[in-house]
DNA sequence: AAATCAGTTTGTCCAGGACAAACGACAAAA
DNA sequence: TTTTGTCGTTTGTCCTGGACAAACTGATTT
C-alpha cells in the first residue's frame, strides 16, 4: 500500500502547512519554542523539514484536534504519540467493530466492492436507516483509523466519494421541493466536511422537508441573505471535530444574532455536542437520530 | 438579492485572507508596496480592512488570475476594474447566451426549478450530451457571472451542489467496474474545484471506462501510490482557470516521472490548455469531447 | 456544583529586509 | 516568421524576533 517514495526528500513550510494544516507562524514559533520541528536549511536559509517530522507533525495535529496541547505532545516520541491516540480513541472503541468489514474494502482500495455494498445496504435498509446505522458508524471508524494512521488520504478520500455518489442519488430520487419545513444546510467557511451536510440531507428528505444544501464553506453573511432570500424555516450548520469548539459557538451566536427569531438555526456535529447550554436560541443537533426529534419539535410548534 | 449587512464594519488579515484567497504576506506587500488595501487599524496596531476594500481585493483577485499583472491593477479604480473585467470576458461571450435560462434560475435562487430543469436536460440529452452541451456551458457561464460579480457565493454552491447531486446520480446509474481502461481521476491539493473531475467521469462512464474518482486535493505521492496500487491504466487529472500554470505544469512533469510509462496521464482544464509542448509524455484534453478522442486513440493503441 | 481569579500557554499579528522565480521586451539565430 | 536567449523589473514567499490577547489550568470562593 505505502511504496517507497523515490523523491521528495524533503518539504517546504508552505507543502507542509497545506499537508498539516497547520499554520507558517504557528510552524516556526514551535521551533523557536519548542525546538520542534528542526527542519534542515537549503542553500538560501529556508526551512526543509524531512518526512518523518511532517508525519510526526500529523500525528501532533490530531492529537491537538482532539484536546490535547502542544506542550505535552510536542516533545514526546512517535511511540508515545501514537499510544496517546489509542488512549483517545478507546472510550469510542464500542461504537466501531460491526460495520460488516465495509471498512475492510476501503483499507483494501476495494472501491468496485464498496459501490456495490454501499448501494446494497442501502436498498436493505432504506435512506434513513442507512444512513444512521451503516454510513454514519463507518464515516466514524474511517475517521478512526485516520487518526490512527491506518488509513491514508486516498483511501480517505475514495470512502467520501463513494458514499457522495450513492447518497446524492438516493437524496435526488426523493426529490421534494414544495414540503415544509423549508431547511437551508451549509457550513461555515473554514469547515470543509460534507459529509454530516449529506447525511443529515438524507434524513430529512424523506420526512417530506425540502431540503437545500449549499454545500460547504458559505461565509456568515452569505448564510443569511441565502436563508432571508429563500423563505427558509430553519438553518442547519454540521461541524466535524477538528472545528474548534469556540470558533462554533461565536459563529453560531453571531447568526443568532444576524436571523429573525422565525428562523430556527440546528447544529450539529462533534464539535458542538453538549454545548447546549452555551448557545441559547439554537437547537443543538445530538446526532442523526436527534434530526428526527428536531423535526418532531419544529412540526409540533408550527402546525 | 444583497440586503445590508447589519454589523461586520471591517476584517481581519485573516479573514480577508479566507475570503480573496491572498496571503496575508501577500496583502502586507501590496500595502508597503503600493499603498493598497490601505486597511484601518485596531486599538491593537492590527489591521482592519473595510468592506469596500476586500470586495476590490476580490475583483483584482479574479483579474490577476485571468492573466492580468498586479501593478495594472492594484492602483485601478472600482469602475476600471469592472471595465477590465469586461474585455477579458468579451472574448468567450459567444461562448454563453444559449443555455436556456438556466443561468437565470442560479441567479434567481430557484433551486428547485434548476433540479427539475437539469434532470430534464438529462433525461432528453443522454448523459454524455447534456454534460457537454449544457453543464459545460452553463458552468463556464456561472465562472463569466462570477468574475463581473454578478453571482455570489450561495449562487455558486447552489449550483455546484445541484450538478453536483444530478451528475452524481447518473454516473451511480451506470456502474461499470469491470470495463477497460481503468482510470483514475483526481486533482492536485492546491485545487478545489470538483466539476471538472465529475463531468470527465460522465463522459467516459458510458463508453465502458471503469473511472474512479478520489474527489480533489490528493497529495502527489498519494497519487501515485493508489494508481500503482490499482492497476490503473491512465490517471487524470483536472485544473480549473485559477491553477497556476507553472504549478500545474511541474506538478504533472513530477508525477510523469514518479510513475512507470504503462501509466497514461491524462491532463484537462484551462489552466493546462495549449500546453502540450511544455508537457511531454502526456496527454492534454482540450475540451470534453477531446476526452472521448483520447480514449479512442488509447483503445487504439492497446487492442 | 458553579463562579472568580491569577498565572501560564499558545496562536496570530507586526515590521522590514532579502531573494529567487516569473514576467516583459527586445535582440539574435533558425 | 518563428524560436531561442538575455537582461532588467516585478512579484510572491520566506526570514527573524518581538508583542499581545485569547484560551486554558488550577486553586479558591460562593
Amino acid at each position: 500500500m505505502n511504496a517507497p517514495i523515490p523523491s521528495e526528500a524533503a518539504a517546504s513550510i508552505a507543502a507542509v502547512e497545506r499537508d498539516t494544516g497547520l499554520a507558517k507562524d504557528t510552524l516556526r514559533v514551535w521551533e523557536r519554542r519548542y525546538g520542534f520541528p528542526a527542519p534542515a536549511r537549503d542553500a538560501n536559509g529556508e526551512r526543509l523539514y524531512p518526512p518523518e517530522q511532517v508525519e510526526k507533525l500529523r500525528l501532533i495535529r490530531r492529537l491537538i484536534d482532539h484536546g490535547k496541547r502542544p506542550a505535552r505532545v510536542v516533545g514526546a516520541s512517535i511511540e508515545e504519540l501514537v499510544a496517546m491516540l489509542d488512549e483517545c480513541l478507546c472510550p469510542q472503541a464500542g461504537a466501531a467493530g460491526r460495520e460488516d468489514g465495509l471498512l475492510e474494502l476501503v483499507r483494501l482500495h476495494r472501491s468496485a466492492e464498496l459501490a456495490v455494498a454501499l448501494r446494497q445496504a442501502l436498498m436493505k435498509q432504506g435512506l434513513q436507516r442507512f444512513v444512521a446505522d451503516t454510513v454514519a458508524p463507518l464515516a466514524a471508524a474511517v475517521g478512526e483509523a485516520w487518526m490512527r494512521g491506518e488509513v491514508d488520504v486516498p483511501e480517505e478520500h475514495l470512502f467520501t466519494e463513494q458514499v457522495q455518489n450513492v447518497l446524492r442519488g438516493a437524496i435526488g430520487a426523493h426529490a421534494t421541493h414544495e414540503g415544509r419545513p423549508r431547511v437551508l444546510l451549509t457550513t461555515f467557511p473554514e469547515e470543509e466536511h460534507v459529509l454530516g451536510l449529506l447525511m443529515a440531507e438524507a434524513m430529512l428528505v424523506p420526512e417530506g422537508v425540502a431540503c437545500l444544501s449549499l454545500g460547504t464553506r458559505t461565509p456568515l453573511a452569505d448564510i443569511r441573505s441565502a436563508a432571508l432570500g429563500g423563505g427558509f424555516d430553519i438553518v442547519g450548520l454540521s461541524f466535524s471535530v477538528a472545528y474548534p469548539a469556540r470558533q462554533a459557538i461565536d459563529g453560531l451566536l453571531e447568526l443568532r444574532a444576524l436571523l429573525p427569531d422565525t428562523i430556527a438555526i440546528w447544529a450539529g456535529g462533534a464539535a458542538v455536542r453538549d454545548k447546549h447550554k452555551r448557545l441559547p436560541g439554537i437547537r443543538v443537533v445530538g446526532g442523526l437520530d436527534d434530526t428526527l426529534a428536531a423535526l418532531r419539535d419544529w412540526r409540533a410548534e408550527h402546525p
